[in-house]
DNA sequence: CATGAATGAGCCTTCATTCAT
DNA sequence: CATGAATGAAGGCTCATTCAT
């Protein structure tokens, strides 16, 4: 009935202003823009944030590689991917529809731009990237029989790999499934080598 | 003997700029601050840019990761380096070297962040990337029987996994050294078992 | 009631403007001083006007010649003025009196000077100027019987001897009453040879 | 044999300024853009003249109505034009046809709208403006039995119309033989009517 | 909650002028 | 006479932020 749901301005900015960091990058997106875009008053945005930079972190926040993968952290996903080929394909497939969404990838690169600059930033990126390679190793090694540190860098790699996919893509031209397949493919037959050493 | 080495003052202004560009971004490195860094004229700048773009372009060029391995496109290199192992393990140091430089890395994620709106960037840097992948995969292939589509993927892991390392080193805290031979290990694992298929 | 009447920001700035356009030039005339005239802040001139040139072009169109006699086109005023000659000192006085403010004088001269580089201002000018010319010819053609050419070269040598005295009054001396009446008088004296033709 | 004519230099300063004043006016006109067009470099400017006022200072002088018209100026030109007609239209056909040159029009203009800041141009033109028709009302009153004043008023008519012709021309669309034979005979008409009171 | 006029520090760029060669 | 690199004051314009309503 109301002529605006409760709650949805604050939405209406971070949508809108995800569409137009994605375009024109953190500097050049101003705050007229994203109000302009979101149907509000200049005022309004400093109601929901306090200033540029603070909705650029919750922004960068929402697009880190480790939100790009939801199967990363749920605990009883093991048993609809039995073996580690099945889920290393579900991880990649995930992070790529993540990412597949345009300005999430442009607002992830902006953001390893930002690092320098915004030392909250640069905390945050630091500690979800740890937590997500040692947990992409930890579920490695629940699945096979390799040594932590071997793990990491498999899961590196793995992540590395779908990463450079996201701005080198239309460099060479493969498609995203044979590039994945390639990808977790190359990570199994390391982890095989490593395992019989 | 002459109180301006001739030609320096360009010179000045690049350096001058890369330094600020790489720890406060682009769009927050200010024509005043270069130049006062460069200790010339606000003026002069604009003697050798027609614009803070300008130099921009010019920047990111530069900072190219074909710009980075010298060895990728020297004919005879091959003589010093009989394996590919080596020859990997040489051209990872090279990139790691290159992009130690700090500002040499940060202007590099800047260039990616700001593909989207700057045209001519994205095409330079496309173009880059493909001749890179390709001589890379040219490269593989001549010293191990694997086809061009694998050596392409192969070398295209290669260097994710080495660009992986520039933003994601303090992560995980592997040692330059060891992170570059274990890759380097993971790519020939990946192309012995291509080989063999 | 209020400290700030509403829409008086906007006047304010014109008006500042104004004054100084016609003692400097618009060239010369910044924007600094425009708004420290007006007592606004700098960012509050661009709430108003896209750019300086934004402006101009709304003064330059507020002094045109067709806006200094609004005689002309009051379609009741020939019962006030029954004969040409009591009609045409009735322009004359308006279009002195108009320009008499130092400024709107200037302002027209620099609007002159500006058609060149200005196709706007050129267009506005040109087809203001023809609207000006062809009403005042027939104007004249319902007081005397007289061809529409004769009418409109009649009319143009009126408007012409009026401008030439914004500028050149003080080049001889005349008094605006002396001289306006002697113009009236060559003007009816051409009309009433015309006539008889 | 020289390469270059000696005093030619300042010649093409001159010549390449008029015409970019005449396109830009004076104001967005630059010193670079003069030095380019003629060919010669920044320093050589400024050895030819003390500032760009200065230059300025020379044309508009060079561009003053009294330039346009020699047989003004010249004492045995009344044999040649035994009438007052055919004095009236030489001193029209040199007038327009001096304007033609376009730049020399919009220089003229520019001219008028830089006395408020130029207080020599100013002084210039007033001056040479008072000449114009003093000695215009002199030469009417040695071809027709009239007062000084009448022919001063008469002549500035004459004047008057010629000029805004220059800036009109486009609103009517009179041929430039038929406006001038018009104004003139505006002007004798007016003087015979005088001449008889 | 919401508005939007107003702010003003700060940015990029221009350009008349100088001077060592 | 001629050059052109260097200067730096000054200008137009932007935009994050505030605040009275």
């Amino acid at each position: 009935m109301a002529t605006k749901s409760p709650g949805k301005t604050r939405e209406k900015i971070v949508s809108s202003a995800m569409e137009l960091f994605a375009r024109k990058g953190f500097d050049k997106t101003t705050v007229d823009e994203i109000v302009a875009k979101a149907g509000v008053a200049k005022g309004t945005f400093y109601l929901y944030f306090k200033s540029k930079d603070d909705l650029i972190k919750e922004l960068t926040f929402e697009t880190m590689p480790i939100m790009a993968m939801p199967s990363l952290n749920d605990p009883y996903i093991t048993v609809s991917f039995p073996t580690l080929e099945s889920y290393l394909l579900q991880l990649g497939k995930e992070f790529l529809e993540f990412y597949s969404e345009n300005y999430r990838a442009q607002i992830f690169f902006h953001m390893l731009s930002l690092r320098e600059r915004m030392k909250s930033v640069n905390e945050i990126y630091s500690q979800s990237c740890s937590e997500l390679l040692r947990e992409g190793a930890r579920r490695i090694t629940a699945y096979v029989k390799v040594g932590f540190e071997d793990a990491l860098i498999a899961f590196q790699i793995f992540i590395a790999s779908l990463m450079h996919y996201l701005h080198a893509k239309e460099c060479l031209g493969f498609s995203q499934e044979y590039y994945l397949k390639k990808v977790v493919g190359a990570v199994l037959n390391h982890l095989r080598l490593s395992v019989s050493v």
